[in-house]
DNA sequence: TTAGTGCTGTTATTAATTTCACAACACCTA
DNA sequence: TAGGTGTTGTGAAATTAATAACAGCACTAA
């Protein structure tokens, strides 16, 4: 088994690797490509171990085939459908990152309760009312979704999510989602991680 | 010395607490707060005693003393000056989460390169151009920013903002930022959060 | 061909983090 | 008072993650 942390860096490591394969970059030693993500050598020769891939010594890794075999990896066959839940401003901020980059991961629909955005193309994908929510995840076929709704209806719309057959979410809110065990969520809190890198500015001051 | 993780969820355990002390909640118990912020009343003990905060046994955790004392530990004497840099919609939506809410983190300016959001006031900060970003963040103190600019000018933003004294950088540009050690860096690319929840979500599809 | 160089793949080691397990304590009841 | 119950604080064990170490290979150059 993979482990979290261990995807988190391969997915790095293709972004790197994707600039190089545009620089026409033939071949990178793990030392070359490790420095350039901030990870140890042989931690990088590690996680490219556990997706199974090998370079060759002397030549160390062929970019482009690297790139390949990472997104085979983090991939799979087909590309995953992803909805967006809350279209504020952070909700907007996603869509307009992601669409266009990344075919993998195609944005098919977003979804907002203010009746002023929905009906709407937002950032080139549809704009349901909060209403459609298990309709058009269902129909659409939709496995993975960003909550970037109000705290307080972070649960219950997370719970509908999951009814509707999601598998895994993105999550924004400040708040630790309860689920069932299948389904993946990752939490990305803005205000615990800003006040995380204060906590640790602070250290750094003060240690002078 | 207090690990990365035990500060996350120092900040996570503070959220519920807060809603606990709203609703007038005396105590708590360790597997009570455990479950809310799904983690073992095992792992709360020993983050509570990292910070040396004791509870009784019978009793549990007095709510209200229990918020104060991680709120003196994460957020010491005096208020985090706090910038974004970069007013696109990831920006504006960080300002807006964060003003007013966490007194302790204060958005003290914005900075964006675009003419005609500088001079503005947006979410309660005064956006200035990027031009004057050395000069307002020595003149305001701000130990902390927020870099939400596009990924090809993150590196130099961030060597213009060490340049001038901030200690601590909330990255969430896709690009691993190269600093000197002092400035403590906290990554938060989108996409690759994206990529691992579709990647675990794929796995749990596939298991069944 | 042979010795030398410098890299990879992988095992062994160390470090960090989490969980377990239980003594000690506070409180309640009689 | 004494006995029972249920929780905390924490040392020890277990698990997980990162680093170091090195055998083995591919290539180079004489």
């Amino acid at each position: 088994m993979i482990s979290d942390k261990t995807v988190e860096r391969l997915s790095q490591y293709r972004w790197l690797l994707e600039m190089h394969v545009d620089a026409q970059t033939i071949n990178l030693f793990s030392h070359q490509l490790a420095s350039m993500a901030s990870v140890s050598p042989a931690q990088l020769r590690r996680d490219l171990m556990a997706i199974g891939y090998s370079g060759s010594p002397g030549k160390g890794y062929m970019v482009r085939d690297l790139t390949e075999s990472i997104g085979r990896f983090l991939d799979g066959s087909k590309p995953t459908r992803v909805a967006v839940v809350g279209m504020g401003n952070l909700g907007r901020a996603i869509v307009s990152f992601l669409s266009g980059r990344r075919s993998h991961l195609k944005i098919v629909a977003s979804f907002d309760t203010d009746v002023t955005k929905s009906g709407r193309v937002i950032g080139g994908s549809h704009c349901y009312s909060q209403d459609k929510l298990e309709e058009i995840i269902k129909r659409e076929n939709i496995s993975v979704a960003v909550l970037t709704v109000p705290s307080p209806v972070a649960q219950s719309v997370a719970e509908k999510l999951i009814d509707a057959g999601i598998k895994g979410i993105l999550n924004y809110a400040p708040v630790p989602l309860k689920v069932p065990e299948q389904v993946y969520i990752e939490n990305r809190d803005v205000t615990a991680a800003l006040e995380k890198v204060a906590y640790f500015a602070r250290q750094t001051e003060e240690r002078e």
